[in-house]
DNA sequence: CAGTATCCCTCAAGATACTG
DNA sequence: CAGTATCTTGAGGGATACTG
């Protein structure tokens, strides 16, 4: 990435850090293929169809980032690639990405995946709530400083 | 963008098509903004710190995209751009990036911008969940060809 | 299989000057 | 104020060959 999250005009947004380390072509869509399986180097080289040393590259950012690790795999002694904690903590962007991409990014009857739970029903809309339950918009919510 | 939905490895993806239209350096924080009450060109340019010319263009393709929409100011003839229910429809979506991001991308203690609601409340964490409530994960989900 | 090393090229991005 | 026009730079990305 061109800049870092110190230069952004807002360096207090986290919308902005968290832009800083996924917002590029690639990351997202290898979460995305970790989330789905995904566990050596040619197995995400193949399922992005992004080029070995771009994978490679956002591989060891995504590795220094935390968001990925390097592990061992339980059977061979082959390394395999597992999202952390704190990748994982990303599914709830991936799915809200999922779920606008399929509401405006396809024409009708075009074929998609889906995101589907253990029993194959598909996973409902994700919307913001408050703590009592009612939906947030953009129009009732606004962005407070803090610390 | 370098590559258009229609090069991706899978063309079918939501992740990959929205990442194509909002993942660059700027679209999402553009929203962003627009989301937070940002209106005319100079607006968005102080608040994301973004080269005019650069700003003329995302704006324009968030126009294309049905995002954004440019429309006459109520009071004065200066037309201001105004997200549409394509683009407010990205909120879920940012507010779930602006959640991982003051989760993992702040050291303890450090000044963050946080979203409230109508009461100042902040916005409690936003899940993924299933149709009877049950909260949901990468490991619990998987995705479907559909269509 | 899992990367690294090169080479090359495009375009995103920045800076600045200019115009209706 | 709201952009457009130009110029320059460098990083992001692609292709391919190579290595442990």
């Amino acid at each position: 990435m061109a800049r870092d999250a110190a230069s952004w005009t807002d360096p207090n947004c986290p919308v902005a850090r968290a832009v800083d380390v996924i917002g590029d072509r690639w990351s997202l869509l290898i979460v995305r293929d970790a989330m789905d399986g995904a566990r050596s180097f040619t197995d995400f080289q193949q399922r992005t169809g992004i080029a070995r040393n771009i994978l490679a590259d956002r591989l060891r950012k995504l590795v220094d980032h935390g968001l990925i690790a390097q592990v061992e795999a339980p059977s061979g002694k082959r390394r395999v690639y597992t999202l952390t904690a704190v990748g994982k903590d990303l599914f709830p962007v991936i799915v809200t990405l999922r779920q606008w991409g399929e509401r405006h990014a396809f024409e009708a009857g075009e074929t998609r995946s889906v995101l589907v739970d253990e029993h194959g029903a598909v996973v409902p809309q994700v919307v913001a709530v408050a703590a009592d339950g009612r939906p947030l918009t953009s129009e009732t919510t606004s962005v407070r400083k803090f610390g």
